[in-house]
DNA sequence: GGAGCTTCGTTAAAAAAATCACAATCTCAG
DNA sequence: CTGAGATTGTGATTTTTTTAACGAAGCTCC
């Protein structure tokens, strides 16, 4: 198929195939089904052959899929085949354990620089970095060849975290200060905020337990 | 309107808007139409005042919403206008800087307990918590009154916390380990992870770029 | 107190997404 | 080499979600 417009909702998904095969080709197997990829995802078979078509034809008929080959092309789909070196800003309790994580040099993103306005904490080195102003981001930036930046500011130094990421060049911004950013059109930002998944989860248990007492 | 069924999305988006809201209060707004309201969450204004629609009326015609009203309204509708206790199990860099986190409790997430099966680390005190055996969740569960648990394990831990969790009568799981976990229908479970967001993220810049050279 | 302006709540229409259903095609056994 | 069994890829259908449109309701100013 390789269609053109390609649903938000199936590329957050594609993250949990991708973290679902990964976890089948650490048991060993070598196949997979679309209806015991869906059931483990918790989706429907139909989904996931529709999701992968948006990218190509990689299953075999009569057979399934090859979780390795999948992997592989999932990740070649989603551009994540390669390294992404980053740069992270505010060398909070947050930043220093991201720092520290080994997980994302693993899955590709490279956390070259990290950055922070606190003269106390610029020159201390963290997990092997040396902290740097953050005025100083365009020009590293441009030195480390960096393309996304890594908030980790408090949600009031938020926004200036962004502004000096944008002028330095950079493509894309993963926000985890809880505060909405403003960033020009061809830059990309994602949100991580615990709180709307603690939101959420509250709410499914407040429900959960509303529905329960209209049933009894 | 009142309606049964919520869409996930509005919930999801409900988060948001609280962010935003509060931004405004700190900011001294009393007042805020769903259209500027709108053009701040980048979302549709009939999307808003839908959204507010399941959960009852909150505004006023002509005059719009009383920013400090609704942010209450909305998080009474959510079920975050109390205070919910949290265990978290996975004492390591990311358990610690979590339970660092001021923001929790500021927004009513007591994290009150901590959980680690590894020797070394029980005993240990972090923020203020002792560090107890991961075993010893369900005396604590009841003891304590929690009804939330935070995994910030490794990812082949992850499934022994969930049981250990369940088994104590959990209601609900924040999940920041990179794996999926499965739970008995009741338990309601939220995953956070870093690498979703990142993996769109860095499909975003791809795909830009690719529009960009197919346009040039 | 009422005209005019504003903005909400809600119904109707449009768009998008999810699911179903089935032809296409692969494997394997005999 | 053929037929049975399995499972994909995709067009058709259903469901859900989003957007548009408009009547109802409140404020302001005369």
């Amino acid at each position: 198929m390789k269609s053109e417009h390609i649903p938000r909702a199936t590329i957050q998904r594609m993250a949990v195939y991708i973290q679902v095969l990964e976890g089948l080709a650490r048991d060993g197997a070598t196949v997979v089904s679309s209806e015991a990829l869906a059931r483990t995802c918790s989706v429907n078979p139909s989904q996931i052959r529709k999701d992968l078509a948006y990218f190509g034809e990689f299953g075999v008929r009569g057979v399934g899929y090859y979780v390795q080959d999948l992997i592989t092309s999932i990740k070649q789909s989603l551009g994540v085949d390669r390294v992404w070196k980053t740069a992270l800003v505010g060398v909070g309790n947050l930043g220093r354990a991201l720092l520290n994580h080994r997980e994302f040099r693993l899955r590709g993103f490279h956390i070259v620089g990290a950055f922070d306005c606190d003269p106390f904490k610029i020159g201390e080195v963290v997990s092997g970095l040396e902290v740097i102003c953050s005025r100083r981001l365009g020009e590293k930036v441009d030195e480390l060849g960096i393309e996304i930046g890594i908030i980790t500011t408090p949600p009031e130094r938020a926004q200036r975290a962004t502004n000096y990421l944008v002028q330095a060049g950079i493509k894309g911004i993963l926000n985890f200060a809880p505060a909405r950013i403003t960033v020009p059109e061809e830059v990309s930002v994602e949100y991580v905020d615990f709180f709307h998944h603690l939101y959420n989860l509250a709410f499914k248990i407040t429900l959960g337990s509303q529905i329960a007492e209209d049933e009894a």
